[in-house]
Parts: structure tokens; C-alpha cells; sequence
DNA sequence: TTAGTTTATCGCAAATGTACGATAAACTTT
DNA sequence: AAAGTTTATCGTACATTTGCGATAAACTAA
């Protein structure tokens, strides 16, 4: 047969992973990300200085990380210090890695025997 | 100082993981991956009955997935069957891997004492 | 108070994304 | 050949995203 499929709404950790995704979903945010990532903090006047976008711009991305969940952003005037969300970035760790079938990290797609079409 | 930063342009492995990203930002594209992740295969028509949302538009999330390089579909008349694709699931894995930090599973973001601002 | 620094927000234009119904395309069965 | 099944594509409407310059907001230093 083939009627186990797909329940009809998705739950909500679909919606947070495709959330996390979106947001992720943009090359100056993977790079904002991986900053992030690697050195734990910047100010958004570093990113200013080495991203070819206007400060309105990255600003722009910056809220779009942060209305995600995946950055958090503390003011230290006159700037404002940004950093990966303490809460959030976990869950969005665990929720890509389940996703791609957790961990085995050399894990290969499940199979379809003959493939290679289309 | 905090001079040592982000590169002007995005790499290209930045590009394709905001690529991959971009093509995940949707929860019904991610149900059709953990129906694929978890099944191997599966028919349009299977999401078609089961997602509520018309043929053509679930036809055209396919289509994104399929040209982001997600997914494979193969002709096998009259039906089309779809699958992770087998070279990139695992680029995307590996991918994904790299920005969360990688493997060790529990890492918490790199501290950002005080945190908890704005 | 005034001027300076840093970041967010507004308003706008152009491009993309999302969803639909209608229709075409490919192939099977009668 | 005609009718049926399954999937992709087209055209359309509406919403969201992306990028910019201009401007406001928040706070410091003179």
C-alpha cells in the first residue's frame, strides 16, 4: 500500500525547524552565524566594516536572526554587543541533526535502488 | 582590537548551505524531507493526499527542493518517485554539521558572559 | 547644551515566494 | 483511438524579502 504518511498540519518543531531555516536562509546570515559561532560575540559596527552592505541592511538581517531566536542582541552603549542565542541555538542543533538522521555522520540517504533519474 | 573578520564576499560553501537553508524555510518542504529521510521514497500523489494543499503547489515546493538539490525524483510512469538526493543529503549534513559547531552533540553556544539582554 | 557615535526604524522600489485553478504533458489501459 | 491517471507548468493575485538612503533614537563626550 502506502497510506502511512504524513500527518495533515505539521507540529511545531517542523515549524521552528523551517523557522530556524528561513532565517538561516540567506548567505550574509550563515556568514553573521558562523562569526558568531567561532567568536563568540561582535558588535554590529564589525559586521558594518567587513560586509559590502549598507548599515540599514545588516541591521535588517541582524533583526531577522534575532526575531528567529537564533541570536540574542545586549546594548552596550553606544553599541550593541550580539551573540548566538543561548536558549535557542541548541534546539536548533538538535532539531537540524534529527533531521538529517542524527549523528552516524558518514550516514548515506536511505536507499532507492535505482535512483539517478530525472 | 576586533579587526580579524568576516571576508567580503560569501565562500561558496556559505552560499550553498544559505542555499540549502533557504529551500528548508518552509514546513511542508520540511515534512516532505522527514517523509524521504524516513521512508526512502515516496510518490507526489502520497503528499498529495495527505497534505493539504493543492497538487500544483505541492508540485512546486517539490520543485524547490528538487532544484536546491534536496531531493531526486525519477520517472516511473505514471508516477514520479522522490528521494533525498544522494550525492547532496550528505553535503547538506556535513554542512549543517559544521556551522553547529559540530558533532559534540551538548556544546552550548561559545559563552557570552552577561548575556541575557535586550 | 551641543556635537559625535552607534544602531534601529521608516518608506520605498524591485525581486521572490506562496497558493490556487486551469491546462498541458506523458504514459497506460480499454 | 479514446479515456484515464499522474505530475508539471502557466498565469494570476497577494504577501514577503531584500536592499537602499534618510532619519530617528539612545547614549557619551565636550
Amino acid at each position: 500500500m502506502s497510506r502511512t504518511l504524513a500527518k495533515v498540519a505539521y507540529s511545531a518543531e517542523e515549524k521552528q525547524l523551517a523557522s530556524f531555516a528561513k532565517a538561516m536562509g540567506h548567505p550574509v546570515r550563515i556568514q553573521i552565524l558562523k562569526l558568531l559561532n567561532a567568536q563568540a560575540c561582535c558588535y554590529t559596527g564589525d559586521l558594518t566594516d567587513n560586509i559590502p552592505l549598507a548599515q540599514s541592511t545588516i541591521s535588517q538581517h541582524l533583526k531577522v536572526l534575532k526575531d528567529a531566536g537564533l541570536i540574542q542582541g545586549e546594548i552596550m552603549p553606544p553599541k550593541v554587543k550580539y551573540c548566538l542565542n543561548q536558549d535557542n541555538w541548541p534546539v536548533a542543533q538538535r532539531l537540524f541533526s534529527e533531521l538529517f538522521g542524527l549523528a552516524s555522520a558518514g550516514d548515506s540517504p536511505k536507499a532507492c535502488r535505482d535512483s539517478e533519474g530525472l
